[in-house]
DNA sequence: ACAACAATAGTACGAACGTACTATTATTTT
DNA sequence: AAAATAATAGTACGTTCGTACTATTGTTGT
């Protein structure tokens, strides 16, 4: 990229080459996790010097925090931006789950780069752990917030528990990914939206005709 | 342990320290992951040298894949051994699902090393990814055929995907550790234990009485 | 265009890594 | 008890790691 053309989108040399280095680091994290971001391997993908490299973040937790919170920016600009565009409720959170499907697909990831976080610092106290657990923490609440919309719109049953909605979408999820990176089933997309279907259908208000059965009669 | 415990057991020394070795490699592992095995860390965890305990491996590969084994051994012996006990059919994948919502504790284990061998070598080619692979197909093969046992005792539905259901009891299990270990959600067995409730309860055939409606009537 | 500054490269360091190779103990067999 | 063998320790090597520190190049504002 030129001078002029940075210029344009108000970038400076340095916010450039950090952007770059990011999509690198994103890239390699979703692959092979976040401890395998070595300052090293990153140069040598970069064409930088480790030095050159290592300067934009000084540590290496720093680029690790980076590189998640680089891919948590891309998550929400593929699954959530656009489903801002379906009206709140049903339409919008099933949006959401068909986004998060085909989200690393779209973003050119191998792996999802924050189901990789979660199970490499759950137990490594520090502040990338922390920043893990807010990002999580983050995107569970509004979750949550889209399924009480959904129940608020009355598509789903008033008594429907939105913690445990949340809880069940994102093990559906979860196993989606399993099933594509360890196996590489081609179904597992399929699989994942039979989950969300089967999930989504199961919290529904049952609506009009309300039916009224006057009379039982075994066979 | 003395030589004559030892003997009784059939064991030799060096297949005692092995054992040792292992019990201490997968409590590491299930906490830092099967990356952080490094032969110094554990080394220094029990007590040995690098190159003697080096020696029972002959490599870091071969000492990952004994750790992963031993995981799957300890975990077939607290979930999948007891479940043997009742009847084939709903009763004994009950059994199971309860099992594994309770096997790290009962292991005393920090997490699940089968979930983190998953996704740290799900995107890694070479002999550890693939006993991953083998050792999580036979866990699914093996759930599988638990489910149509279920289907066969005409305890579930006819129509029931044992396959999709498999894949959703797994989705709810890698729920219900992240929000164990991430968020130390101590309402995370009972969503586990609620979802599979609601999981199996969907599945089940509705059995008698049949219930036919001569009539409807709406309000 | 030139000074001021930002960005990148170069070099060096101690630590930890995996793994040879040899030496020394324990254990087992005869 | 001695010989044979298994188990463990010691030492050393080349790599790679993260991160200082300094030098050089590139960019930007005046």
């Amino acid at each position: 990229m030129n001078a002029i053309a940075r210029k344009a989108l108000n970038l400076t040399k340095g916010e450039e080459t950090r952007a770059l280095i990011l999509k690198a680091a994103l890239q390699h994290a979703s692959t092979h996790g976040f401890d395998a971001l070595t300052i090293g391997s990153l140069a040598e993908k970069t064409g930088m010097s480790k030095s050159g490299l290592f300067a934009h973040f000084g540590s290496k937790e720093e680029l690790q925090i980076a590189t998640l919170d680089e891919g948590v920016r891309r998550f929400n600009q593929v699954t959530t931006l656009p489903a801002l565009s379906f009206p709140r409720g049903l339409k919008r959170l099933m949006a959401m789950c068909e986004n998060w499907v085909t989200w690393t697909t779209q973003c050119d990831l191998a792996g999802c780069p924050m189901m990789t976080a979660v199970t490499e610092f759950d137990d490594k106290p520090g502040p990338v752990r922390d920043a893990v657990v807010e990002h999580m923490q983050r995107m569970q609440d509004s979750l949550v917030k889209s399924i009480q919309m959904t129940i608020d719109t009355g598509e789903f049953a008033a008594d429907t528990d939105p913690e445990q909605m949340a809880f069940e979408l994102f093990g559906v999820l979860a196993s989606c990914y399993r099933a594509r990176n360890l196996f590489h089933d081609e179904k597992a997309n399929t699989r994942a939206r039979k989950a969300f279907e089967r999930l989504i259908a199961s919290a529904m208000a049952i609506s009009e005709p309300k039916i009224v059965r006057r009379r039982q009669h075994s066979t």
